[in-house]
Order: C-alpha cells, then sequence, then structure tokens
DNA sequence: CGACTGTGGTGTATTTTAGATACCTTTTAA
DNA sequence: TTAAAAGGTATCTAAAATACACCACAGTCG
C-alpha cells in the first residue's frame, strides 16, 4: 500500500498505488471519525446506554445527530439497538464486539489528546 | 472523566461529569478525524510532498479540499510548508514532531480498517 | 511560434451535512 | 392539572464539502 510517484521519459508524472478511492485510513475515519461517531462508541464502553442519557453525555450534539449517527453505526454493525421495555417505552444501545473492537484506537486518541491539551492553541 | 448519570429523590436526572464541550474524543478527532485529514497526515508519514503530488495521492479530495485541510494542519502546528524554490515554484509539506506523534494513531486505525474490510457491507 | 504540460493555488456555484428549534405520543408522578 | 420523563420526527437555516473552471508562470515538444 505504498504510493509512489513516478516521471516517466518526457517527464509526465503517474501516481502508482494511490488511495483511488478511500484508502484503509479515510474508510477507518469514516466508521469512526465522523462527527459525534468516536465519542458515541466510547460512551457505551462499559455498558448499554439509553438513548437520551447518550444525548445528554455528549453534551452538544442535538437529539438527531445522535439518533442519525446511532442509525449509521446500527447499519455498520457497531451498536445493537435494543427495546427493553415498551409501554413505558426504553431503548439501550450498546456495543457489538466489532463496534468494541475500535475502542483501543479511540482510548489512544484519547490519551493522545489529553497529552497534547497544551499545545492545541485556539483560534 | 468517567459520566454518569443519577436520579434525584423525585426522579429527575442530572449528569454528572458530561462532556460539557467537546471531550478528549471529540476534540481529538477535531484534529485528526476532519475529512481527509487523517489521510494527509498518513501520506506525510514517510517524508516531504508536494502540493500536486499530495493531491494525486488523495485520488477523491480536491485542490481545494487539501489545501484547506493543509493550511488547517498548519495552524495546528501539525504540518509544515516549505517553498523548496520559487520560479519554477515548488513547495513541499512535512510532519511536525506533533503530527508525527499522531502517526500511531493513524497506523492503528488503518490496521483496524484492513483487517475488518470483509465485515463492512456496502449499503 | 503555439499548444501542451507541469507548478501551486483561487473563485464561484451547487449539493450535502450539521445544528437549532419546535413538536409528537405515551407514561408516571406531584 | 401541570410537568417531566421516555424516544424520537419535522422543519428550517447555517456551515461544510465537492465540482468545475480559471490564473500566472516555466519548460518542452514539434
Amino acid at each position: 500500500m505504498e504510493s509512489s510517484i513516478k516521471t516517466d521519459s518526457k517527464g509526465r508524472k503517474k501516481v502508482y498505488n494511490a488511495c483511488m478511492e478511500p484508502c484503509a485510513i479515510e474508510k477507518g475515519m469514516r466508521l469512526i471519525g465522523g462527527k459525534w461517531k468516536g465519542s458515541i462508541i466510547y460512551h457505551l464502553k462499559d455498558e448499554p446506554v439509553r438513548f437520551n442519557d447518550l444525548t445528554r453525555m455528549l453534551g452538544g450534539a442535538t437529539k438527531k445527530m445522535v439518533d442519525q449517527r446511532l442509525k449509521e453505526l446500527e447499519e455498520e454493525g457497531m451498536v445493537i439497538r435494543k427495546v427493553i421495555s415498551d409501554r413505558p417505552i426504553a431503548v439501550t444501545y450498546e456495543l457489538t464486539e466489532f463496534g468494541r473492537s475500535a475502542l483501543h484506537i479511540l482510548e489512544q486518541l484519547r490519551l493522545w489528546s489529553e497529552s497534547n491539551d497544551v499545545q492545541i492553541r485556539d483560534k
């Protein structure tokens, strides 16, 4: 997966092994990198969480956003939606094994982010 | 940084330690999670790369996007822009130490993404 | 010479996405 | 009766992403 650029005899350039479609990094980012998605997965790490609780934890994301992301994550097989009772309706979201497999990346991201807090200037 | 939800005597819910502003995960994602940002950093991992070459490598991102992301990354102190000659103008972008410190996260993301390729259904 | 490629970008227009706000049904509890 | 919880949806506007064209300048091919 090394991309390289070569120049032919006439000075024309061609890219070999370019990420023609989104490469692994982009694909990965589209799974866990969308706005709020990483946070949602991370907040589900310990236990199933209910919809409104999750929304509150994310402070800043609207219900619509959380709802949308959860549906995406469900489609991608990272979280499962469970109706634990209707009449009073109650729903929880929890991670699948696949979802759980992304946690260590997020954990590293958290550590990196926290350790570099000082370096980040606010514009 | 554990967020929890407690119910008071009257059944009202309150969130403690919620991510009032974007938490570490969100902050981190906003540094390397923006569209194309991860890919850009990753493609600079080995050596300085020139603007047009980088754009070609990313296949799918427009010059404008690459330009915009590079400017953000520069502001955030993750890449450096170097004019290596004008008249013929030539510019390279390379990672700073800070930028380099994010590489291990991206490397893990790549591995995870590649190993889970099969599981990702296309809609 | 003129047409074409390469360099590193910018400008405009359109589409997609995010975000704010309000609203819905049902149930419990004061 | 009023209020709040549950889990959402509908509507609208603001902010991004993406497409596409264009610039000035240098070198090269025929």
